[in-house]
DNA sequence: GTCTATACCCTGATAGAC
DNA sequence: GTCTATCAGGGTATAGAC
């Protein structure tokens, strides 16, 4: 897991995680005939554990629907930080490398961002009347997974966090506009 | 190039290049001591051909600036549609697979990222009182991309244009407040 | 289930004639 | 400048004893 993020698929190599996990191949291959059972292992991993792994520590603390989403963002500014700006989210970063994967492979990943907009979509449904009612939600949790996944690439290729900072900065005032339309139809009905 | 971009530079071996250049291993490694070297050459053309090979076509008997911001996102839209959503942004493909290139690598893929926002900010300028003045359009500019990468990287793995429709779609709403805002302004100072 | 040794292939890069 | 042949190394995966 640690390696396919921090290296990527192709460039790590079986001795790689042989090494990295005290093993030997014939252990190894014992459990996972092929690197890419390996792979969909670890996809499945990240697919299972978005809540104890990534959201839960992320909404510590934090109940407000709308304050999360950016508390979500936080911990992959953090993420930035914690590594001088070269994280990278490891699905968007499997998602690219690997082009044509095995329609296995392509529906773990596609799997995965679903989890993460539905989690931000939970959000959105929890914030009620304060985003406007004709607002497309699964559209606007879409963009904020475009929002985190472009503005992490950025980052790590710029090695600033600027370009990231940006990225939030700019949906954070997306969404003040939004709280702000809603909230001044709501004036004008009552 | 293309293979580059179809397949990422790990998984491009100089034999794929070879065969596809119809050229020999030696007048291939007396231009290019290092397949680096090549990706360099690679990198330089996206640069220096950015007008030419993106900006122009793209901004075609489109002269209005805002509406050129979204005539470059119209063209990825193509590029996707074309390639039945395995289109990938080359620059941004390559930036999330070269986790720790040569500081050259990466500092030509943060150069391709920057003439791309620049050429937005150019857009933006342009707009003039149309955003509002408080509006740091270099972060605005950024955020254009940001949108732009996180679409397509989302778009190819779900293998369907909605989730970069979806981003857009968003970005123009965001656009629109803006402008409504800025429009607002105005009417207020006058 | 786990170990070591190794098969077999493809990689980037080179040698040296032309 | 271009060609063919090849090197040395590392890749995934396997064989077969234990």
């Amino acid at each position: 897991m640690r390696l396919f993020w921090e290296k990527g698929y192709g460039a790590t190599s079986i001795a790689d995680i042989l090494q990295a996990a005290g093993a030997n191949a014939g252990s190894l291959y014992y459990c996972f005939p092929t690197k890419q059972d390996l792979l969909i292992a670890v996809l499945r991993r990240y697919q299972t554990g978005i809540h104890a792994m990534l959201l839960e520590p992320a909404w510590q603390g934090v109940s407000d629907p709308v304050e999360r989403i950016f508390a979500l963002l936080a911990r992959y500014r953090d993420a930035l930080v914690a590594t001088d700006c070269t994280y990278g989210c490891p699905i968007g970063s499997l998602a690219l490398e690997l082009h044509e994967p095995d329609p296995v492979v392509r529906k773990l990943l596609a799997a995965n961002f679903n989890a993460w907009t539905s989690a931000i979509e939970g959000c959105l449904k929890q914030a009620g009347v304060r985003i406007p009612r004709n607002t497309n939600l699964r559209e606007l949790a879409s963009f904020v997974l475009t929002t985190m996944e472009g503005g992490v690439m950025q980052a790590r290729t710029h090695r600033s966090l600027a370009t990231y900072d940006a990225a939030v900065h700019q949906l954070r005032g997306y969404f003040s506009h939004l709280e702000a339309a809603a909230s001044a139809t709501r004036r004008k009905v009552s």
